[in-house]
DNA sequence: CGCCAGGGCCATA
DNA sequence: TATGGCCATGGC
């Protein structure tokens, strides 16, 4: 069993297509990707959207107004999706980091990872997110999900998010549009048949890994 | 009512 | 390097 047989086993049964939740038409498709990125920090989507909806209704739902707005304001919108006092923050600081580069699309062509992890408030999943699903990029995202299926399918329990990442980019060498397809499918499987428990039995870090994932 | 959700930051050892 | 406390709302 390898990665890619994971990959056709879970589209056979998921079926998954292009999938980054959107609901509104009122963010610029780009833009709101990347707030939700933000907002789904250790958060149920359904929060998430209750948030994005509260953006909207104030009319924050750009870049230009987000770096302007009252930072009570943002707390307000985003309150259902948990968090919201960082989490307002967080928006309003990437706003203005995304306006330091002239425009949505020279941010979007020329920011690199490490640009986005400096950013308070963006980790690794965050920023790997951003740059898959909002930039295009080929990046590979890892959660809370990809790691409790892999450890319990008997892969091996890496340490670190970074090595868990070039696990899958080096064994997946496919392009941007399957790590989309690959992630969506994992997220989809999860959530039906992974739950946190039972544990995970196989993996070599045992408690460890139990606990963690 | 308790558990959990598509993390990340910071202090500590 | 890694562990623990903290952030917080809402679905089930």
């Amino acid at each position: 069993m390898d990665t890619m047989s994971v990959y056709h086993a879970l589209l056979e049964h998921h079926k998954t297509k292009g999938w980054w939740p959107i609901d509104h038409d009122f963010f610029p498709r780009e833009f709101e990707i990347i707030a939700g990125a933000i907002l789904t920090q250790n958060t149920n989507w359904i929060n998430v959207e209750k948030a994005l909806k509260g953006l909207e209704d104030a009319g924050l739902t750009s870049p230009e107004a987000l770096s302007n707005a009252n930072i009570k304001e943002i707390e307000k919108s985003v309150r259902p999706s948990g968090f919201f006092r960082q989490k307002a923050q967080r928006l309003k600081i990437f706003s203005v980091f995304i306006m330091d580069f002239g425009s949505f699309e020279n941010f979007s062509e020329s920011v690199t990872r490490e640009e986005l992890l400096s950013q308070k408030g963006i980790g690794p999943e965050t920023a790997d997110s951003i740059l898959l699903y909002a930039l295009g990029r080929r990046s590979f995202v890892i959660d809370a999900y990809t790691k409790r299926i892999f450890t319990r399918l008997g892969f091996q329990c890496f340490r670190t998010y970074d090595e868990w990442r070039e696990f899958f980019e080096s064994n997946v060498t496919e392009d941007a549009g399957l790590y989309r397809e690959y992630h969506a499918l994992i997220v989809e499987h999860a959530k039906a048949h992974c739950r946190v428990k039972p544990i995970c039995e196989k993996c070599p870090l045992g408690s460890v890994c139990a606990r963690k994932f």
